[in-house]
DNA sequence: GACATATAGTTAGTTATGCAACTAATATAA
DNA sequence: TTATATTAGTTGCATAACTAACTATATGTC
């Protein structure tokens, strides 16, 4: 029985993260007050095609923790909504290069206030070193559950 | 600007909680490897019904994060696996009272099991004082969005 | 007692998730 | 160079999420 173990009874509440929950909740509550018809998702493509666009679909479920299925299905919705389009590769026909649309571009300015806004509430009363924190032990966790598959 | 403030390109992981979702994807395929045939959702009612069987959907619900339509789904999922019963009040005929069946009993040893284990492997490396500070700061995030709303 | 209001739960509609099986294109190996 | 394996993406199937509109029961007020 090892000393980092939660108690029995507060297993779900980790497992659950209700706090994510609560703050993906909010987000798209004020996505949809300011009249922006899109899901907090689709906010998680864009948001990596704003840093950087034309990305694969592979890469794009790779940086927002999706499989390939799921991206597949995202990127259908944000095509319907010509948000993004899809542009076969060149160099190897496999494989689909989203870009934005001039469509999905002022959104950026627009939804990266709105996701501030909403941290600054979600951390109102949280330090910067609770935070940090949060933010270390995250990754650890993720790399404790994904580099086992590795072995 | 306020000094708890994510950079821009951190918000999303937070937003997206990728540690949460990887240790609920581990459980999940945890559970699968055991042969056992619930998912972590349904999991999570039963783990509220083994520490207090005979609860209201509304009441489940609130324990679990849920509205009540996605609550009402999930039973009648449960109900469909025989692993839960819905009884109608006595006292108010509004109310379904959820109880465990005799197959859905013998579950919570063998799950509460994968559990621990799951959650040894995710915070294999994470301290105690971290894990502390990690779920305070999740309940005042939690509190921060939802006390709002009764304002 | 009758009418309005509140509450518990259900249903319809849309989006999203994951797994498994599939297609098409590319890379590897005999 | 042909056969085999790998890779990127899609589709089918099942579960789950949220909102909004709905039904049925209970409560409160006149």
């Amino acid at each position: 029985m090892s000393n980092n173990q939660f108690k029995r009874g507060e297993l779900y509440s980790v497992v659950n993260g209700m706090a994510t929950t609560a703050v993906a909740r909010r987000l798209q509550k004020n996505f949809r007050n300011a009249g922006l018809d899109i899901t907090i998702e689709q906010w998680s493509v864009l948001y990596h095609l704003w840093k950087e666009d034309g990305l694969s679909q592979l890469e794009l479920g790779n940086r927002t923790f999706r499989d390939k299925a799921s991206t597949t299905r995202l990127i259908d919705n944000l095509e319907k909504q010509e948000l993004v389009v899809r542009v076969a590769s060149k160099e190897d026909r496999r494989i689909n290069l989203v870009f934005l649309t001039d469509i999905a571009k002022p959104l950026q300015q627009i939804t990266y206030e709105l996701a501030n806004q909403t941290m600054n509430e979600a951390l109102l009363d949280i330090t910067k070193e609770e935070i940090d924190i949060v933010k270390n032990v995250f990754q650890r966790v993720y790399d404790n559950l994904t580099n086992k598959d590795l072995l």
